[in-house]
DNA sequence: TTGAAAGCGGTACCAG
DNA sequence: CTGGTACCGCTTTCAA
């Protein structure tokens, strides 16, 4: 079944039934009903295989991600979709797990498929992958990671800022005994987050322990608070590289028997959607998932050529809510030199 | 750049190079090498939809969910991803938004791509969808909807059974003024599970109504909560069509000032890990995920075609936890005819 | 307005 | 073990 079955049993040639298909060129509408009436009957459907190769350009962007589970990762992929179906483009997702090596598999994938545009919105990062991608003309964005190129545009946050405000909001609620929390890759982005908050508050000459649980996600979250407060019972807070993981930490605080935030406060980052609706409502630092997706778009779909920036960073805000408070009476204003 | 430049560069032809590629055919260890060499420094990728079309089958296959946001999805495909990478096939993925216009508009996207298989993890129907689908000898697995037929596989999940325990449950507990909350996607499956909860509970003659939310999610089921609650203060138990939604619910009852359970029982259904870590664990019904996944990798990469069951059905299992508790004193045992 | 035919970039069969 | 070459199915000039 292909354009040639349906241009023989239309009569007519396989040029009238691409044009037909593709409302391109002028078909006497005669004909067009005529081609329109096989296609039905036979059930027609192009292979797109075939249309891509011969087209030569895609009308497809690529998105890599570390963890679509997570709501972070999931958000600004959708900005991207919306984005790119309003102009047209369909999205072609691959998730890297945190692996590096699979980035670098899913960046083959992509370019095998020949894709328009290329966003990785990565934690990770491959040695070779700057160069792979620095060799093409088409457009490139990384989110968090990654070099500037000719044609390699780079989307940052200033984490440090973010973990500052966070840190001096603590710090005036009277918080010394910290712990982080953190995941598996410890490189890029998430070391950036916890050695911004290391640094703050380590400037105060106060005590801060870390922990790197073994995966991005709620229970993840919540082994690594397991470990964080086996080792040290006497922190007053917790603050998580991400909302994702501060879920999973609130749970094993309370089944603890303590209370958030009267005993413990906790911190996430990033401000999903999910964080309102957990229990205590959850302190974070917000990061615009939608404008990013949006800015991706601008960028891979080239709709400002002339005013294209190649490197942009965004200054995230605190977000307050329920899960920090003042920290407990008993603990607060210690010496400059007191340990757990 | 392509074999054609590679086998010159190569001084092979066109035919060995694409015998290094992909590992096929005896190739002499010099030659070997030397390809390799010229791929390297080209940075040759091949043009995978060349290639699809050149080898007329493809090692893919397509996944299709409603909702890609709410874990259940989410977790099926992870399921079925695992099952098909062991096998080396790539999985396509399309969401639909519960659409319908969207289902069909994706199965046709993976008919065009000339998937190997097919798995449509949908709460919506299209009225052509079976009739499209069955023409092919391609396998199809459908879950939640669909009919049978030659190359139909159906895997369903006993709704009834599982809607009917959970209400046993909260009649044992002494409620008998029920709340049901559900989304816009109101055929199929999600139908299904508000008409069992009502049939059960109406059984005793007791009071139930029912709102649909705008929107699957956590925000959807905070809204269709609040409407709830607004017209039927008098409700001591809610029952949600899915776990994504009774996390959002818990948070309105909450927020409106009443404990759960202790004033509102509040149950879900799918028993997703989110429903572990919210606060209180919430009250569902198990449905096998990696289970299903694993169902839907069997049939489509026809693992067993002797064995090939083309309907399935599972029959889900009660979890309680702490989100579900006795109904408030000054409410239970209403007369048969009591009404709010 | 329509048709013939040359690609697009690989794969795989058939010879040698 | 290697090369020549006929496809795969669709798009897109170029002519008519």
């Amino acid at each position: 079944m292909n354009v040639v079955d349906v241009a023989r049993q239309a009569g007519v040639s396989t040029a009238t039934v691409s044009r037909v298909l593709n409302n391109a060129g002028a078909v006497k509408t005669a004909t067009r009903a005529r081609v329109m009436k096989v296609v039905e009957e036979l059930k027609f459907r192009p292979n797109l295989h075939a249309r891509s190769l011969a087209r030569g350009r895609s009308r497809s962007i690529g998105v890599i991600v570390s963890n679509i589970e997570n709501p972070f990762f999931f958000e600004i992929y959708k900005a991207v979709e919306k984005g790119a179906r309003a102009e047209g483009y369909e999205i072609i997702l691959a998730n890297t797990g945190y692996s590096s090596e699979q980035l670098m598999a899913s960046v083959w994938l992509m370019i095998g498929q020949r894709v328009a545009g290329l966003a990785a919105i990565t934690s990770e990062m491959h040695p070779e992958l700057i160069e792979e991608l620095a060799g093409y003309q088409m457009p490139v964005v990384f989110y968090d990671v990654g070099a500037q190129r000719r044609n390699i545009t780079n989307i940052r946050v200033n984490y440090r800022r973010g973990m500052e405000k966070l840190m001096g909001y603590l710090i005036r609620l009277g918080h010394r005994r910290l712990g982080i929390v953190g995941h598996h890759a410890m490189l890029g982005p998430i070391r950036d987050r916890v050695a911004a908050a290391l640094e703050s508050m380590s400037r105060y000459g106060e005590v801060v322990v870390k922990t790197a649980a073994d995966a991005d996600g709620l229970e993840g979250g919540r082994r690594a608070t397991r470990v964080l407060l086996s080792a040290n019972p006497g922190l007053t807070a917790i603050a998580c590289v991400n909302d994702f993981m501060a879920v999973g930490a609130i749970r094993e605080i309370r089944d603890r028997g303590l209370k958030v935030p009267r005993d413990i406060s906790v911190t996430g980052f990033d401000n999903l959607e999910l964080g309102k609706f957990c229990y205590p409502a959850l302190t974070s630092v917000h990061i615009p998932r939608d404008r990013i997706g949006e800015m991706i778009c601008d960028v891979l779909l080239q709709k400002d050529r002339t005013r294209a920036e190649h490197k942009i960073v965004i200054d995230p805000e605190l977000v307050v809510r329920d899960s920090t408070g003042p920290a407990p009476n008993d603990l607060r204003r210690p010496t400059r030199n007191e340990r757990l």
